[in-house]
DNA sequence: ACATAACAAAATGTATACATCGTCGATAGC
DNA sequence: GCTATCGACGATGTATACATTTTGTTATGT
């Protein structure tokens, strides 16, 4: 499945990234606020050491930032820089998409791609009421790891998973079962829809429309993200990944 | 202009990154060697930990790797890796153009831009035989990172200046005096028809327009690459960015 | 009461010491 | 002569100690 990065994390550099993850999506920490080295270290129960490391790659994949004094604070997000990372994302899968059509993708993997989607296929159509939250979340998420790895460009491959990082760009951003809201639920029967699209359009050697397909699937999180600041704001709360949005 | 990353990069620090910049693009370590920690400390006359630091950072960007057992090594990148990377700068490029175009560039912004264009016209054109190189690449430079920010997207900016990061995929990657050979001269001339072209598409808010253009501005670098590998093989030691291609 | 300057506390940046793991080589056995 | 195992060397991963900078507070002067 995702392979994610060549990570090879050591015990302590591990618990580091994931301990300062959690933290800062658990809202352990408000956004803005400086992340004193002494005090994760002494909350994880490891060394500054590792949790600089952390600090420093987070700060590359753009969850915390660098304060010009010196240190790191979490990082805030305006509601423009969210619908952006999601238009990336598009924008990036499109890439991805499009290249697999035009260089051919490789059969093994082009089905397997394929059972996927047959396997979402059953989760939304099967029980549209009783929907299995995680399964759909697990399936949607190989879907869309499969998908970066399809063109076989490893440079494309990398890109898209680092955008997929930011916890608000990640195409399992709006499942949730907490957030369980009929909006959220009817756009996974359009994206289940462009799913199906997106294969078929790779399948066929269609790059332009891959592209275009893999975008428009992209801004539905965008449009999910309307329906949060637009129609129910009680979802910011509910919704993990929109806990470092200010605005 | 580039106020590149919010770097308040320390002494040290500093000297590490550029200090192993120069180590991997220079050539003193070939392309898949062990980068010993302990070597580059003592070369470099700094301590392990700032090391440290510059390696986990090059190796986000991708320019060095983590080997298996641990540690890292100078990566080596093959032609399709290259060619992959020079059409993902296609790719971010574009993005930035068609939403400047989409959303309106600020009006400052893109008269600096269309004056960077003037300027390199005036370079191309005067003496098309004595062209400064020296003056173009800096131009060159500026209007590339002018683009990125033109969007009003700092999480887009981000992306396109991460990616020119890779040496071989930046803009000025194949302009180097050293590599002063006619084919190479003869795309300044298209590259300058492409900047106008995008300058005007974005005032004119075409943005499909515009991103098309940025695509095929860059793939004149990927033409250039591809005459370095079919053509003159000779100017692979010549052209510095390409010392970490194999193949 | 307010502003300013000096001082103290704390945080980061850097260096070094220690622990652990992988790798290379030598030696013994077959 | 070849292979396998044991051991030493070296490298990275981690912790800690030190130095420098930043920040918050307090006291003093106007």
């Amino acid at each position: 499945m995702g392979a994610a990065h060549p990570l090879r994390q050591q015990p302590q550099a591990l618990k580091a990234l994931m301990g300062i993850r959690d933290l800062v999506l658990g809202g352990a920490v408000t956004p803005g606020a400086r992340l004193s080295e002494v005090a994760i270290a002494e909350r994880l129960g490891i060394s500054r050491t590792p949790i600089r490391a952390a600090l420093a790659r987070l700060e590359q994949e753009g969850l915390v930032e660098i304060l010009p004094s010196g240190g790191y604070a979490v990082r805030r997000f305006s509601r423009s820089e969210v619908s952006d990372a999601i238009e990336l994302r598009g924008v990036l899968e499109g890439t991805a998409a499009r290249l697999a059509a035009e260089r051919g993708a490789p059969p093994d993997r082009l089905a397997a791609l394929k059972a996927i989607v047959e396997e979402l296929d059953g989760a939304v159509a099967d029980w549209p009421e009783a929907l299995d939250f995680d399964r759909y979340v697990e399936l949607n998420a190989a879907f869309h790891d499969t998908l970066a790895g399809l063109s076989g460009s490893e440079t494309i491959r990398r890109e898209v998973e680092r955008v997929k990082n930011l916890p608000f760009a990640s195409p399992s951003a709006f499942l949730d079962k907490q957030a369980d809201v009929p909006a959220f639920r009817r756009s996974l029967v359009t994206g289940q829809a462009q799913h199906r699209a997106i294969v078929e359009a790779i399948e066929m050697r269609e790059g332009t429309r891959a592209e275009a397909l893999a975008r428009e699937h992209a801004r539905l999180a965008r449009a999910n993200l309307e329906y949060v600041m637009e129609e129910d704001r009680s979802l910011l709360a509910r919704v993990p990944a929109l806990a470092l949005v200010n605005e």
